[in-house]
DNA sequence: AAGACTTACAACCGCATATAC
DNA sequence: TGTATATGCGGTTGTAAGTCT
């Protein structure tokens, strides 16, 4: 084991190459191929270590090198890879012809995850972004009403008890949303209270209660991402179009509907809601749609990833 | 026009695994 | 079977080019 010493040797250069070096370099391997990495500098009369050979080569000078943008068809491919392989670039270059790991990861880096991080989209998880939720509990002190009793008698009721709740919520932060837009055009929450009517605001102290003791790990993706949306919500400071039936309990129940979840019993009515996000600042539907190439559940806020199961048994 | 900042990407580093002996 | 070396991979960095102020 340990550490290869091959560029362990002094006096090798570094750094970029220059074209007389590239020259050599494909000269040599089109006469010997590269049977071994480590003898081929000094084949070629480069000052390179072998394993800077080999990267130049793999990932610049070999002739079945796609270069240039990404086409969407690509982006697309590794979007959906990613969220089934992670970082496994090499992986993931295995089916893109052409395309070397390096370029897809530096893709990724510099532009898909960026892309997934606007749209409130976790780049590892391939899920929204759940970190966002934390700033939740600070807002959730701004609407600090009585407390009615809650009891959960089973996963179901409590799910439904939350939806209410989640809809009640989104409720406060377009209301707060609105005050803000309309009073001050600041996006920060921290000064609504005052803005606010109080006997608008819903009850949501057993919401904050249940945020901090649930283990979102155990919860149904619906939920979490119910939550997040939710959230996106607080930082809104665009304008609010209105977008029917896309409320936080048709999400809720669209998600777990699909993941096998018992169907509603209990529902806000959607015309005492108030819309949805504006996608246009980045999240929901519109954004996730584009990013994902239009497989999105008509009314749901998550596109369903296609997986692929023959790929999913070769790297299972 | 110039400096600050951002973006894109080539290249390096170090770890993990495969292979040779 | 154990150890040394070679190779491959993913994370990170350096820097040139582009954009903004």
């Amino acid at each position: 084991m340990g550490r290869s010493p091959c560029c362990d040797e002094v006096g090798l250069k570094k750094g970029p190459w220059t074209a007389e070096e590239d020259q050599k370099l494909v000269q040599c391997i089109q006469k010997h191929g590269h049977g071994s990495w480590r003898a081929l500098p000094k084949l070629a009369g480069l000052n390179r270590c072998g394993k800077s050979c080999r990267l130049r080569w793999t990932n610049y000078l070999r002739p079945d090198i796609k270069r240039g943008k990404f086409s969407s068809e690509e982006e697309q491919t590794i979007l959906h890879l990613h969220s089934i392989l992670g970082n496994k670039w090499s992986a993931i270059a295995a089916h893109l012809p052409g395309r070397t790991d390096n370029e897809i990861k530096n893709f990724w880096n510099t532009h898909l995850k960026k892309k997934l991080i606007r749209a409130g989209i976790d780049p590892v998880t391939h899920r929204p972004r759940t970190d966002l939720f934390a700033t939740l509990p600070q807002l959730m002190a701004l609407a600090s009403l009585g407390v009615p009793p809650m009891d959960y008698r089973s996963l179901d009721d409590q799910l439904r008890a939350e939806a209410v709740q989640l809809a009640n919520l989104q409720r406060y932060l377009l209301q707060s949303s609105a005050a803000i837009n309309t009073s001050t055009g600041d996006n920060d929450l921290g000064g609504i209270t005052s803005e606010m009517d109080p006997t608008n605001l819903p009850n949501l102290q057993p919401l904050t209660t249940m945020i901090l003791s649930t283990d979102l790990s155990r919860s149904p993706f619906a939920v979490v991402d119910a939550r997040t949306q939710l959230h996106h919500l607080s930082e809104i400071s665009c304008s609010l179009e209105q977008s029917p039936g896309n409320d936080a309990t048709s999400i809720y129940f669209s998600q777990g509907e699909s993941k096998g979840l018992a169907a509603p019993m209990v529902s806000p009515p959607p015309s005492a809601l108030p819309p949805l996000a504006d996608a246009s600042m980045g999240s929901g539907d519109a954004c996730s749609s584009s990013i994902y190439g239009g497989s999105v559940a008509a009314n749901s806020f998550w596109p369903e990833v296609l997986f692929d199961e023959p790929l999913l048994a070769e790297f299972a």
